[in-house]
DNA sequence: CTCTCTTGTACGTTATAACGCACAAACTAT
DNA sequence: ATAGTTTGTGCGTTATAACGTACAAGAGAG
């Protein structure tokens, strides 16, 4: 269940940052003893403890509840990866999400006369495009804009935001997310 | 707090759902109790309650628990820039350094048979590779290994690294170069 | 109109999250 | 080697999540 990915990405999170219990429990303002059992799956804290450790990790939640394969720290290679199809939008994994860096990386295809809307993330974050080829419409604030194989776009991700692709050839993109490194900014 | 984001998403997709509070506590396995609690803010949550809730209304996580507030606005945006020469590599700039996110962005290219060996970066200093057309040789620790269209690959660049052509066609790669967070002053 | 059903809230009870503290084991310094 | 400090776990206590139930108000049916 839930608590599982909670419990992997503190401890993770924690021995990264070469965290004792103690010291976690000084920074999150939460108890060494309640980060004991959320780690060991003893308990499922509430949104408010979950909230006060992200907190005190200067993390995004939603790094704390994504389930992450263990990222080192040393060098990460990827081979061309199969492509993923999500509705509209095929994409790959160019780099995964890494905690240090706060970004993650994909690489997307949209083929013609298809439209992809994707949620806001949270706020904080923000999205960089780069055209690779072809020619993609992006649209935000409810307003479409052309991008050409090439141009690169950022833009604050934590708004409704999509992309489509008007022409006759497939467009290919990166993307990349970047997290917010802390969330006092609020 | 956090709170309030997950009592206004219940509230909205339950309103949405046109569901009331037993309907949903039916189709959540959560007292009728315990979600009007939480709509009004009187209670926070468990991450197990919440996933019940999640579940119930077949939902992914990440929708209950991001804000769904519009913040609209294009932070950069850049169009196929000119190349630049330098050496044997030639490059332009995708994304400046921008010292919220301490990264930069560049697109190179190397043409057949050039080589170019890079100096290190202070200490930190992270970069990732993108291979866009063609292939890419890279050495790092004295070793040189081959990248293909679509590989990439992330190695600290705070060591002697190079990057070099042997095919017989014009390579592209992308380049990410992150910064570490304490020295935010490029 | 009356009667019935539905809805959301309040309240007391039960279950469990979150806490402070003690302590054995491990680690560090002399 | 010993002494002191740190670490993570277990336990009992406190605080609160989550529950079932009652009920006033609202909605719908006849």
């Amino acid at each position: 269940m839930f608590n599982t990915v909670i419990a992997n990405n503190l401890k993770q999170f924690r021995k990264s940052r070469g965290w004792s219990l103690s010291r976690a429990a000084l920074e999150t303002h939460v108890s060494k003893a309640m980060l004991g059992q959320i780690e060991r799956e003893e308990s499922s804290p509430t949104m408010a403890t979950l909230w006060k450790i992200a907190q005190g990790f200067h993390l995004p939640m939603s790094v704390l509840l994504e389930p992450h394969s263990v990222n080192p720290q040393t060098l990460a290679k990827h081979s061309k990866t199969q492509l993923c199809f999500d509705d509209n939008l095929q994409f790959r994994v160019l780099f995964p999400f890494d905690p240090l860096l706060c970004c993650e990386m994909f690489a997307h295809q949209i083929a013609p006369g298809k439209v992809h809307l994707s949620n806001p993330h949270e706020i904080g974050v923000i999205e960089d495009i780069i055209v690779i080829t072809g020619e993609l419409q992006i649209k935000l604030t409810e307003h479409w804009q052309s991008l050409q194989a090439g141009d690169t776009l950022r833009f604050k991700a934590d708004q409704p935001h999509g992309y489509r692709n008007c022409s006759s050839e497939l467009a290919v993109f990166h993307n990349v997310i970047h997290y917010p490194k802390t969330i006092s900014d609020h």
